[in-house]
DNA sequence: CGTTGACTTGACGGAAGTCAAAAGGTGTGG
DNA sequence: CCACACCTTTTGACTTCCGTCAAGTCAACG
């Protein structure tokens, strides 16, 4: 099996041999599965290690107290959860997979290693939370500024980008084994009007939501329908490449 | 002057002698001071140093090829920017002072020794990026269930919260220098919309907003009216602080 | 004292929520 | 293999929060 995680961070930089081996490594670590709507992590949970998810979806949600729920982004085959285990005591909301999903529980310690091993792994490390951070960011925008048929194709379109980066689109499409309730969870909208979008989604040509897969009819499109932004989430990277290697020299 | 800084650290961790001394020379650095309405950093800027908010207040704020602006927080006195310049080649959104706002420009080598003389330092740091975080998720839940009124109050009762921390606001009142117009840009309603919210929550008794501050009558109906959570900024933290220290002897 | 920008108020319309019920899938057990 | 329960999806009718438009007030400022 592929390191989904070594793909995905070498897009953003090179590695050396031992830098690569180090972390083709980690797909040796003991592994945990969960089955549909199973919580990998509860809200208030102590967490100790950081995990990968190499199969499956789950999403970051939170429940509140009247019992609405949201989701707060989904995680795919390649994602990093609880890099930030470091410093937080506990979560303040819930992950949870919502088909059955894989992970790689890395225990604090090799983090550690990582961590004071390579500075490239550091800094492709951090990396990956900015992009995380980015990912929030354009999620505010989202729901701050765009009607429900603008937040659900962007939804489509981001995923669309981050299933490619750990080649998993390469027809443009992919699994989405999401119900039209849990879309709604994550784009703020109701089922019903979830249902209504899809169908107008549908009837332009753009996506196809069905079998527990997205499949994207017109790439172009939905990204216009998106507003969306390239290199907003800093991953569409090609020709920064270059750029952000440089900068590397001046790191720690 | 008190360092604010290390104030606001201090709220979750201790420093040693030292370290203290470390933060507290901060303050001799150069300053700059931006006009209302200027930008502090423009989308696409390559941004060299790290700033630290002493006087006014800032908002990071994204524009839309359409016009629509959103703003994603504001930043206030005590508040570090852009400590992810690590990484990042260039700003994804500007940020701009929303009143005449002084920064201490931080330059990178002096970032990097803080960062590798101390490890203490460095969680503290860490730990400020990833309250940033969870600021920013509580936006998104915020945005996407709940309602005018509720997004109001929870964006003055998180502000609240947040100068109590630098110890600007221990009569329950604080600098807010905003105008209708750009609180709806940050809570995703339009002027008119907050104008009239803002008449309901003053009369209601839980907040005044009048002549660039906002007053807080009743800071436990306003946290009511807020749905806010307790701690899920990592912020209210009183017992939680022996959890973080003890866990420290965990890191690098 | 005219201009400008922020605040206030009212009338109207539309996007999306709510409620309710039918239609279509899926899994379980008899 | 059918029947049943259960859960999604779909559809329609109604409601409401909030945006839009527009006009009017007020204070600051040159």
């Amino acid at each position: 099996m592929v390191n989904v995680l070594t793909m995905k961070l070498e897009q953003f930089t090179k590695f050396s041999v031992a830098e690569r081996a180090r972390l083709d490594k980690l797909v040796e670590l003991p592994r945990q599965t969960y089955a549909a709507g199973q919580a990998i992590f509860e809200e208030g949970a102590k967490v100790n290690s950081v995990y990968l998810i190499v199969e499956g979806v789950a999403a970051r949600r939170k429940t509140l107290p009247n019992g609405d729920r949201q989701t707060m982004g989904f995680l795919i085959p390649g994602d990093l959860c609880e890099l930030e285990v470091f410093i937080l005591s506990s979560m303040d909301h819930d992950l949870v997979a919502i088909c059955e999903t894989t992970c790689i529980v890395i225990p604090m310690t090799i983090v550690r290693e990582l961590l004071t091993e390579s500075s490239t792994l550091t800094r492709a490390l951090w990396w990956s939370t900015m992009a995380d951070h980015a990912m929030l960011r354009s999620r505010i925008i989202d729901q701050g500024c765009r009607d429900g048929y603008e937040r659900l194709s962007h939804l489509f379109y981001e995923m669309l980008i981050r299933y490619r980066l750990v080649g998993m689109a390469d027809d443009d499409s992919f699994p989405f084994p999401s119900t039209q309730s849990q879309l709604g969870e994550a784009t703020g909208m109701t089922a019903v009007h979830v249902n209504r979008t899809l169908q107008r989604l549908r009837s332009e040509g753009l996506v196809d939501f069905s079998n527990k897969r997205l499949f994207v009819r017109d790439p172009a499109r939905l990204k216009q329908a998106a507003c969306f932004e390239s290199n907003y989430l800093h991953l569409e990277r090609t020709e920064r490449q270059t750029d952000v290697s440089h900068r590397a020299g001046d790191l720690v």
